[in-house]
DNA sequence: CAGTCCCGCCATGGA
DNA sequence: TCCATGGCGGGACTG
């Protein structure tokens, strides 16, 4: 069946050969065909073939490590990561004169196979960077839709949770859980309330505020789908107490805390591969839980096109800001990575020192603002047009910058407990800080 | 070796 | 029947 998993020969050349004939790795930057027009249905210009995957522009800097890796040829899995594809495809999409999105188009461009766009758009989507308009075709909105998307995820699961919103039908325990694959039918009294009513009202969501009453068997489908589980991901973000979660933790939640084994598995997966999209979307980072070698995930919030080193213009290296999290999508080498190594907060901590002024900076080159390099990074500033404009927009902006300086204050300063019981206390606090200004500010701003 | 996660088979459901 | 979607898990890759 996999047979060309185990054929000697070469393993990449031989995949996608029956597939659309992929082009390089990643179109030049800025693709002189990127009009609106080229992603229209009429198929743009097929750009000059290349062998795929093999000439990825060495971007990471041969290290060492990088060429050791590389069994045959200059492959490395990494190059073909979810998170990269991600950045490329935002990189690809993300200006002003792109309204619409081809899935086809996509795949062409970025040189992957049609499923994995399929992978990127449906996380893409349930964050409100994208809108599907029709069959395979998407409607590009970009990072300005991300805080609506988020507002409203948390809002629908507060309701949901708080128990306002009344189901639309006695929710069966087949409702329930989105892994109610008709095994496991412990009528099991679950442990964590919390966690089954998170699930409750994760698994009831649609994306409609309205849909048709009742699911449908089709629907047992969509509970699963890639889409919603990024949302529920994101949920345990938005609404429980969490300040980072590790995967399995997450899958746990989501699952109800009924595990069969295999469930699990899957569902990691999953979980891995939607990490890696948000990761590269600035949404979370990657750290290392405390206490364990477990990697966790970070909440950061706030939604940005990451500089991919082989997609976008290049930065100035120092402006790199380093942390311990795995650059999904954008270093190439992933040389910083040190698993296992806890060096996120310490890190950190020097920059506090520095005093503010210079942790405003760094927010603000998060957030891609004060470049020079002239090309705009900034997540609602796509346009970069109206950047020096002082009206309620930036005003807005300002706002969740600031929002976003407490919080990453709060992080940083987050003292390595090692009690878990402080920690998590400590969590606690910084959370209702958190909503507690969020809510303030949102009616400010209302 | 455990953790990651790419890859593509193939089920599903709509046209 | 065809085709667009996308669940799923094997197993390759990584550290």
């Amino acid at each position: 069946l996999h047979l060309s998993k185990t054929q000697p020969a070469d393993p990449i050349t031989n995949k996608q050969d029956h597939k659309i004939p992929p082009s390089p790795p990643f179109p030049p930057r800025h693709p002189p065909a990127m009009d609106p027009a080229a992603t229209q249905p009429p198929p743009p210009p097929p750009p000059p073939y290349l062998p795929p995957r093999l000439v990825i522009d060495g971007a990471g800097g041969g290290s060492g490590a990088a060429a050791r890796a590389c069994r045959h040829h200059a492959y490395s899995r990494k190059q073909k990561s979810l998170g990269l594809l991600c950045s490329n495809f935002v990189a690809l999409y993300d200006r002003d004169d792109v309204e619409t999105v081809g899935l086809d188009d996509a795949a062409r461009r970025l040189g992957v196979e049609r499923r994995r766009i399929y992978d990127i758009v449906n996380v893409l989507e349930s964050v409100g960077i994208l809108v599907r308009r029709a069959k395979n075709r998407y409607t590009w909105i970009g990072f300005e839709g991300v805080p609506a998307a988020l507002k409203e995820l948390k809002e629908r699961t507060l309701r949901e949770m708080s128990g306002l919103a009344p189901p639309p039908e006695e929710p069966s325990a087949a409702n329930v859980s989105d892994d109610e694959d008709d095994d496991d039918k412990l009528g099991d009294a679950d442990g964590d309330a919390d966690s089954e009513k998170l699930s409750q009202s994760i698994d009831n969501a649609s994306d409609k505020p309205d849909t048709p009453m009742c699911p449908r068997r089709s629907d047992h489908r969509k509970e699963k789908s890639l889409g919603l589980l990024t949302q529920n991901f994101v949920k345990l973000f938005l609404t429980m107490e969490v300040e980072t979660v590790s995967l399995d933790e997450a899958a746990r939640l989501l699952l109800g805390e009924r595990h069969a084994e295999s469930n699990m598995r899957t569902k990691v997966r999953r979980l891995y591969d939607i990490a890696n999209v948000l990761s590269s979307l600035n949404l979370i980072e990657k750290t290392q839980q405390v206490d364990s070698r477990k990697p966790a995930f970070r909440w950061l919030g706030q939604a940005k096109r990451k500089e991919g080193a082989t997609v976008t213009v290049a930065l100035p290296p120092a402006r790199k800001i380093m942390s311990s999290k795995r650059a999904f999508g954008t270093d190439i080498t992933n040389i910083d990575n040190k698993r296992g190594k806890l060096v996120l907060e310490t890190e950190n901590k020097p920059k506090l020192m520095q005093g503010g002024s210079s942790m405003l900076k760094t927010f603000e080159s998060q957030l891609g603002q004060g470049k020079s390099s002239g090309f705009v990074y900034g997540p609602f500033h796509p346009a970069g047009a109206r950047k020096h404009e002082v009206d309620d927009q930036t005003v807005r902006e300002n706002e969740t910058k600031n929002i976003q300086d407490w919080e990453n204050l709060a992080v940083s300063f987050r003292p390595q407990y090692q009690n878990h019981a402080l920690n998590d206390l400590f969590g606690h606090y910084v959370e209702a800080w958190k909503s507690w200004y969020l809510d303030l500010t949102r009616e400010s701003t209302s």
